[in-house]
DNA sequence: CATGAATGAGTGTTCATTCAT
DNA sequence: TATGAATGAACACTCATTCAT
C-alpha cells in the first residue's frame, strides 16, 4: 500500500528537544493548527496523532493532555473553523444600487475561496458525518444566513435596487458558482484550478449584471 | 473512539458457506460492488477489507487473488465508476430550439445525480489524491468534453437557436448549480437535500429560460 | 515501577522463528496455557498479550486470530478450568465405613491442592468480579455439588456409617482446612507452605476421625 | 475491553477547588485511604494514580511529594493495614473455662471478617508477590503470633481449662474456617457470603464445644 | 480459485513519572 | 506543598498483506 504523505512531510530535525511548556491555549493552538494540516490532507482516519503531535512539535500523549480524544480535537477543530468562517453579509446592508451589490458579492464571496474555507468545505464533505452534531448546527446556521440574505434581497428589489427574477426569488442559488469554484480548487488542486475559477468568477459578475440591475 | 459504522452493516448469517469458486470476472465484479459502498461511506483509509469482502461474500485473503492490493481495488473502482458517469451529451446534438435545449439539459443533468455519480463524486474529493493518474485521466476527460458541449453551444448560437451571452461564451458554468446540489446532497444526504435540489432545479431552468431563449 | 517479571520469563532465543501454521485447536490450547501462567502469576490487567503470546511461541496478533480479545482469552481459560477442577466425589459413593470414607475424602480433598487449581482458585478471588457470569456459573455448580454431597452424607449418617454431630449436619465445613490450605500455599508459595499444609492435613484427619466415627 | 470501575466511581465535582495545602501527614493519609479503596477494587496494576489522587482530593503528581513511587505507597498502605490487622488474643488471656474460651475466640474471629480485613487478605493473595519483603515480614509475624496462641492453649490445657485434642495440638488449625469465610467474601462478595458464613460460624462455636470442653 | 492462519507495522489511548512554576 | 504540562513506554487492538494448504 502506498503511503500518502501529509503534503510536505514534518522536519526530521535530529536533535532532542527539550521539553518546552506552554500555555494551554497556546499548545491547543499549535496542535489545532497542526490537526487542520493533516485532517485535511488526509482525512480523519488516515490523519495520525503522533504526526499531529509531531507537526505541532510535541508528542503525542501531550496530545491528551489538552484534549479527550481523536474525535475531540476534530471536532474542536471544525468548530473553531466554523465560527471564524461565518460569510461576511454585514457589508452589503448599505449598498446604494445594483452594481455597488455586485461588486460587494462578488468580491467577497470568492476572497472567501481561501485555504481554510476550502479545508473546513472539505472536511464537511469528507468527515461530516462523524459530527452530526456539527453538522445539524452548521446547517442551521446556514439556513439561518440563507434567510436573512433572502430578506435583504427582497428589501432591495422592492425598493427597486434589484431587478425581481428567479435569481432573487431563491437567491441562494447565487451561491452554487462559487461552491463549484470551491469544488474545482478541492478536485484540481489551487493552482491547477485557478484559471477556471477567474473565469467562472467573471462569468457569474456579469451574468448578475444581466439579472440583477434593474431596467 | 466512536467507530463508524458502514450504514447497513453486512449479513451475519451463522452458515459456514462453503467455499463457491467464481468465474474471475464475476468476483471481482461482487468485490468492486462492495468496495464502493465501504470506500464511499467511510473513505478509502477506514474502509476495511475485510469487511469489503465479508460484503462480496467471500474472504480477506480472497481479494488477493483477483487486485493487487487496497489500492489497486480503489483504482480499479474508480476507474470503472468514471468509465461509466460519462455524461449523456449525445442527446444534445440535434435539438430543434432553446426550450428543446434546456428540457434536455435540465432533466439529463439533475438526472445523474445519483447515488452513484455522487459516490464518485465524492471519492474524487476526498480520495482524488490518492490516484493523480486517474485524476488526471479524468481531468483530461472533462476538459474535453467541456470543449466538445462550448463547440455545440457555439454552433447553436450561431445557427440562432440560443442568445449568446456571457454564460454561452463559458458555458462549463451552467454546471454549476448542478455540482452545487451535488454537494449539498454529499453534506446533508439525499432525504434532507432534496428540498434545495428541487428549488435550485427549477431556478435553474427559469434562469436559463431567461438566459438561453433568443428574443 | 519495579516491574515484575512473569515468574521464569520467557527464554529470548535470537533464531527468527519461520511462521508456524498450527491447526488451531492446538494454537488455542498453546496461547490458554501460556495465559495461564502470565495471568497467574500477574493477575489479569498486568498479564500482557504480547509476552502471552511470547509465551505461546507466536505474535501478538496471533491471538486474535484465535480470541476476540483479551477477555475472551481470560474467560475461555477460566472456563476450561472450571471444567476441569470438578471435584472427584463419585468415589465417595460406596465407601463402607467412616475410615474409608475419611481416608477417600482426605486423600483426594489434598490431592486436588494442585498448581492448576491453586491458579483458578487464585483468579477466581482475584478476578472473579471481571466475569460475573461465570463467577455466578460456577457459584451454581457449586451449591449443586455441596447439596449433593450433604444428601450423601446424610444417607451415611442415617445409614449408621457415620456420627451425626454438627459436622455432618452443615458438610461444606469440612472443605474449611482445604480451602485455608490453599490460601496458605496461594501466600506463601507451595515450598513454604508445604509444612503447615501437612499438619493441616494430618490434623484434619484425626478430627475427622474423632468426629466421623461411630461410636 | 470492558473497563471495571471502582465501584462507586469518585464525585466528579465541576468546582475548580483551590490549591489546599495540608499537613503531610494529613495528605498522606488521605491518600492511604483513597488508595486502599482502588487497589483493593482494582488490584494494584489496575487502579490508577491519578484515580487515587482524585478520590484523595488532589492530584496525580502531588502523590510525589508524598510517596517515592507507586510501589511506596502500595508498601505504606499494606505496611499499616498489617499493623493495625493484628488478631486481638490480649482478651484470650484470662479466660475462666472453655466455655469463656470459644466464646470469646468465636466472636472476636468473626468479628475481624472486617471490610478492612477482607482487603488486606485478598491484597496479600493476590499481590503479595509484589512486596515479598512485607510478606516475610507477616510470615514472621504470624508465626509468631501462632506460637503464642499455641503456648496459651498448651497452658489452658495444661490447668484442664481446655481438653487436649488434635486440636490443641495444633492449634492454628482453629482458623482455618475464618480463612475460609474470608475467602467466601472475598469470591461472592459480602452480601452473598453472608448466609454460609454465618452457619460456618454456628457450626464452628458447635464443633468447638464439642473438642475443647473438657470432659 | 479459495481459505484461514500468521505476522509486522501501525493506531489510539493510558499511565507512571518528571519538571518547572 | 501543590499543580498541571510534558513525555516515553507500554498496551490492546486493527489491518493490509503473505503464505501454505
Amino acid at each position: 500500500m502506498k503511503k500518502i504523505d501529509s503534503a510536505a512531510s514534518v522536519q526530521q530535525t535530529e536533535f532532542k528537544k527539550k521539553r518546552t511548556r506552554l500555555a494551554p491555549e497556546v499548545r491547543r493552538e499549535q496542535i489545532l493548527e497542526a490537526a487542520l494540516v493533516e485532517f485535511n490532507a488526509l482525512g480523519f482516519t488516515a490523519a495520525s496523532l503522533s504526526k499531529i503531535a509531531r507537526r505541532a512539535g510535541t508528542v503525542k500523549s501531550n496530545i491528551y493532555v489538552h484534549f479527550a480524544d481523536k474525535d475531540d480535537v476534530f471536532e474542536t477543530l471544525l468548530e473553531g473553523l466554523m465560527a471564524r468562517s461565518q460569510g461576511n453579509w454585514s457589508r452589503m446592508q448599505d449598498v446604494q444600487n445594483a452594481a455597488e451589490f455586485i461588486e460587494r458579492f462578488i468580491d467577497s464571496a470568492y476572497a472567501s475561496l481561501t485555504d481554510d474555507t476550502i479545508a473546513i468545505a472539505r472536511l464537511l464533505i469528507t468527515e461530516g458525518h462523524r459530527v452530526p452534531h456539527l453538522l445539524a448546527k452548521w446547517s442551521a446556521a446556514n439556513v439561518q444566513a440563507r434567510r436573512d440574505r433572502q430578506a435583504l434581497v427582497d428589501r432591495f428589489v422592492a425598493e427597486g435596487k434589484l431587478k425581481p427574477s428567479p435569481l432573487t426569488e431563491h437567491f441562494s442559488f447565487v451561491m452554487a458558482p462559487v461552491v463549484y469554484s470551491a469544488v474545482t480548487q478541492m478536485v484540481l488542486g489551487k493552482e491547477q484550478a485557478m484559471e477556471e475559477v477567474l473565469a467562472v468568477k467573471e462569468t457569474h459578475r456579469k451574468l448578475l449584471a444581466m439579472l440583477l440591475r434593474p431596467a
